[in-house]
DNA sequence: GGCCTTAGCCGAACCGATTCGGCGAATCGG
DNA sequence: CCGATTCGCCGAATCGGTTCGGCTAAGGCC
């Protein structure tokens, strides 16, 4: 179920078969439909493999993602689908790699194998040395997030600094004069992690300007970690009246640990964050937050990686989201705690 | 950087570094270490495309997941973790390919274009044409679920029949008469969705032999649905004391409907349910239910591809889980509603 | 009618690996 | 010391496509 096959039950040359299908030289149309009926009676497909080897390049893109053991947020999965469906409608392949675990293997495969014409990182961390890698290995890439050389590559990412800081801007319009951030788990951040970082800084920035008192905390990310956190914080900052988080994965045991402080939000308690939307919407109550459109930002990264892939030196793009915040009724005026 | 240019860098033939590299052949140690020291000063990898054509296989395995479109629940996205986290400890890459939507393109190039070796398949219907296509295609794969003809496709699945059946006797046996059972979204039942199917079946046996009396109904599959649902539910059957459910999606949104109508869990009414272990145990209160190891099936899966690969015509082997289910105190003795 | 263009097709080289047959030298047994 | 094995390596074929140069016949032009 070759291109000879295929040739020479049509009675013409590979050559003539490989031009009427790929177009790139006239063939007769007689000539094509007899090779077309061949090819449906057969069921013929181009050997990927052999089509890579000549063409040099694959079709294929490489999705780096966090290690499997890691669960991925709402967020991530966001990205992961679109970005499937984006490369699908382009025709393109997606090779999945976990990475920054154990197997690296695996990246180093999908770097350094040609296996793919382009890579997408996600979770990139301020120093990052698979970025260093990608960038020796001349593989074109995009990520989703950047490091703190923003320059040196494509990406798309969310403004966390600007977003966190409209939180609390948000927030302090409310009156709210006591303030927590809850943060992403602190190894993470530790490790240099951009989002956990920027809106570390967005935080800062803007309690400094309102003249605040903030605090600020990481949670593990997962419901039982979120309200064990905010119990501890409640009890150590009796003061406070609002949080600000990026942590979806901590929100619910948020909630929990508020609703068993007697703390009803938001009539007694604000809660502001930025998340996925469908995340945001399926809480209860909805949270008010900056919806991160994460459907998009996977398809413009699949994008600009096209674009990259065509073009390998032309300038890096950078796309930096800041979507405004939809209230949704768990933020309202600040009441002071008993 | 192909193995031409090591081969003369070291002076050796080009099928000398290849049987140095492979191990099929006797090389000199000598030899070995001399070209082993310029492939790591050039960092070579062979070309992966021009293995996949001579070898005549890939060393990539195809995930078809459910389309984008449709959020995975978080038992499939265990399924999902847990193949890639297999794969890449097998060395093998994973291609990821969504399916029944719109574009079905992704699934014809992964079958036809011989792509990869072999495929595991997600979401499987009971009568699903993407497994007569794999049949005829003689592409080795394996199912996460199986058709109404189990015997033709090698597969791991939930017994989800059973699992239910245990439920509604675990509820049973704790006095409970009326039972209600909430099923995935509408759709996917009425298309021949297996495990909508089997949890029927199991329902309907074990109400039958105990004597109960059983409610079936559908519901979407995120929170908010969940809670009209069985909010409705609780209106239209007043001596409701219990569900049993294999809606994970839709379990939060069923805890609010319930302390909405004031029915504490499990003092007034009890839940018990099929779940990702780490789904239950986050839910609050954590959920009593059969915990499916989403991360054991996603390696079983592997495994029996694995095997499928080497001996494309070895018997089909299944693998049936049917795990005990864990009681984290979300079923109580039945206590008649006021 | 002769010459030039062009459409339509063929043959062969090539991409970068694997793999098989074979060849020279070293080793071994008698 | 000679024939048989074994070791270590090479050369060439091969996988299945794409692509380039070239050939033939038909058509256009003066």
């Amino acid at each position: 179920m070759n291109i000879g096959e295929i040739a020479r039950r049509a009675g013409v040359s590979r050559s003539t078969v490989s031009y009427a299908l790929t177009g790139k030289r006239p063939v007769s149309e007689a000539t094509k439909r007899r090779i077309q009926a061949v090819i449906d009676e057969l069921g013929y497909r181009p050997n990927a493999a052999a089509r890579a080897l000549k063409e040099g390049r694959t079709r294929t893109i490489g999705l780096v993602i966090p290690p499997a053991s890691r669960r991925l947020t709402d967020m991530q999965l966001g990205f992961v689908a679109s970005v499937v469906d984006a490369a699908a409608h382009a025709d393109l392949d997606v090779l999945l790699s976990p990475s920054g675990g154990e197997h690296d293997r695996s990246f180093e495969r999908v770097v350094t194998g040609r296996r793919v014409d382009g890579v997408i990182l996600m979770e990139i961390r301020l120093e990052d040395d698979r970025v260093a890698r990608l960038r020796q290995s001349g593989l074109p890439f995009v990520g989703i997030g950047h490091t703190s050389h923003p320059e040196e590559m494509s990406w798309v990412d969310v403004d966390y600094e600007r977003l966190i800081a409209s939180c609390v801007h948000h927030l302090a319009d409310l009156g709210h004069r006591h303030i927590a951030l809850v943060n992403r788990n602190a190894e993470l951040v530790a490790a240099g992690y951009g989002p956990g970082h920027r809106a570390q800084a967005g935080f800062d920035r803007a309690v400094a300007e309102r003249g605040l008192n903030g605090v600020r905390v990481c949670s593990a990310d997962d419901a039982q970690a979120g309200q064990t956190c905010v119990e501890r914080l409640l009890a150590e900052h009796r003061e406070l009246t609002a949080i600000a988080t990026i942590n979806e994965a901590a929100i619910p045991g948020m909630y929990r640990a508020l609703a068993g402080a007697d703390l009803a939000v938001p009539a007694r308690f604000s809660i502001a964050g930025v998340a996925a939307q469908h995340w945001a919407e399926n809480l209860h109550p909805p949270l008010t937050a900056a919806d991160v459109p994460a459907g998009q930002m996977g398809a413009h990264a699949v994008e600009l990686l096209i674009q990259r892939i065509a073009d390998p030196r032309a300038p890096h793009r950078h796309l930096l989201l800041a979507p405004p915040i939809s209230l949704r009724g768990t933020t309202g005026p600040a009441r002071p705690r008993p």
